[in-house]
DNA sequence: GAGTGGTCTAGACCACCCC
DNA sequence: GGGTGGTCTAGACCACTCG
């Protein structure tokens, strides 16, 4: 029983993408030369590039052709975390402060994060996001310092850390986790709360195809952020 | 322009699944029996039950047939927060002690959330479920009493009030609000925990094809609980 | 008009399940 | 063996985009 020939296409396109050979808005072959290229029929060829079309890889339009997907719209659960976007949805101005930009060297918690080394070479970045002048969220993000050379000469208040990485190379995995903690005096200092303060903790790590990039942990105060999804069963 | 064939048929079983008249593990025609009833070729009433299969609609078997999946699997959402499911995952004991089970009637807050006129008949469900013998979520629910006129005489020691809505009337949708507050004093008692206390608070409106069937308050304690969500690009 | 994706057909072979 | 879903083919017509 060998792999079907539509999987075999498929893990060849996502090779491309994912190896960042292919890269954002690049035009991936067609249904008729994938089926001439594999020696399969067209349908078959279609299926590996409507696959990945589902799965958000790629993007298609009607006499034009298929692409590879903006990967900063890759996942709805990325999507639904950033906070860009969040606050220019509400009519509000987004900006952000830069508190600390610093090479270090991985503690232990960082290095298992980042799947790394003790003492390996990392970034870390902490920055306050602002919704028209109130703080709303509190960024601590730490970065692979060998995947992403040169993240530390960036200009975070024109850019920020997840839409320059996303930009930069090609981000295929992210996990989260979100939980409700007490503000600690820091949290407390750079929000400008009033102890005692819940706040809703996002801790995120995404991958590349070479590994960990980044490890995250957004803190945002309770009463001034909510998470909302929408579940749908059929059409 | 007409309405694509593999439409028209999608539709035609999702109405039977929305309405109740095929409930869970009914099994659906198979595909050459679609393509004869819809007079279409066998590939175009594949796809049809391939993309409700794909959503979570149905679930499918080679040599056995397509069935309507189980309700409370039809989103990966509602899933995640399925606590029975959680607990026992992790090898612990799950039970369940009822605080409350009253029929009241809806106030401004309820009605809204409900889509209902002010004074409806609803019911009322305050629940402690716990982990082993500690605490670990507090459910506080409303429910259409129109639409679940049998919810207030089951036993919730032995049913959850999300698994008996569940296995009572096809839930066709959910959305999940999450934020993180401080527990106040009636959460502080019955989760047996000392202030300040931050909790994770997950508000929750189901649909079924008929309108709002709950809304439910979950308030669990921030540091025994996380949500936690992967997010994978291509396969 | 040439190329693209979207839909659709009427066959085919296979692995699997149940009787 | 008969029915089921999983894969695959070699065609077809259409609507769309672009030069």
């Amino acid at each position: 029983m060998p792999a079907p020939k539509y999987l075999t296409i498929k893990q060849y396109l996502f090779n491309e993408i994912a190896s960042g050979r292919w890269t954002e808005h690049h035009k991936v072959p067609s249904e008729n030369q994938l089926a001439t290229q594999f020696s399969v029929s067209r349908m078959t060829a279609r299926r590996a590039l409507q696959e990945l079309t589902e799965e958000g890889a790629l993007v298609r339009t009607k006499g034009l052709g298929s692409f590879v997907a903006s990967f900063k719209n890759q996942s709805s659960l990325l999507k639904v975390k950033n906070i860009v976007d969040e606050i220019e949805l509400r009519g509000m101005k987004h900006s952000c402060e830069l508190v600390t930009l610093e090479k270090r060297s991985s503690n232990p918690e960082v290095s298992v994060a980042l799947s790394l080394p003790l003492e390996s070479p990392v970034f870390f970045a902490a920055l306050i996001h602002y919704q028209d002048r109130q703080p709303i969220q509190l960024e601590a993000r730490y970065v692979n310092a060998r995947l992403v050379p040169n993240f530390i000469e960036q200009d975070f208040t024109k850019i920020t850390p997840h839409e320059y990485l996303a930009k930069t190379l090609p981000l295929t995995e992210a996990e989260h986790v979100v939980e409700a903690v007490l503000a600690d005096r820091q949290v407390l200092h750079y929000l400008k709360l009033n102890p005692p303060q819940a706040c809703l903790q996002l801790t995120r790590r995404s991958w590349s195809s070479l590994g960990v990039v980044s490890f995250t942990q957004l803190t945002h105060p309770g009463q001034h952020y909510r998470m909302g999804s929408q579940a749908r069963f059929g059409d």
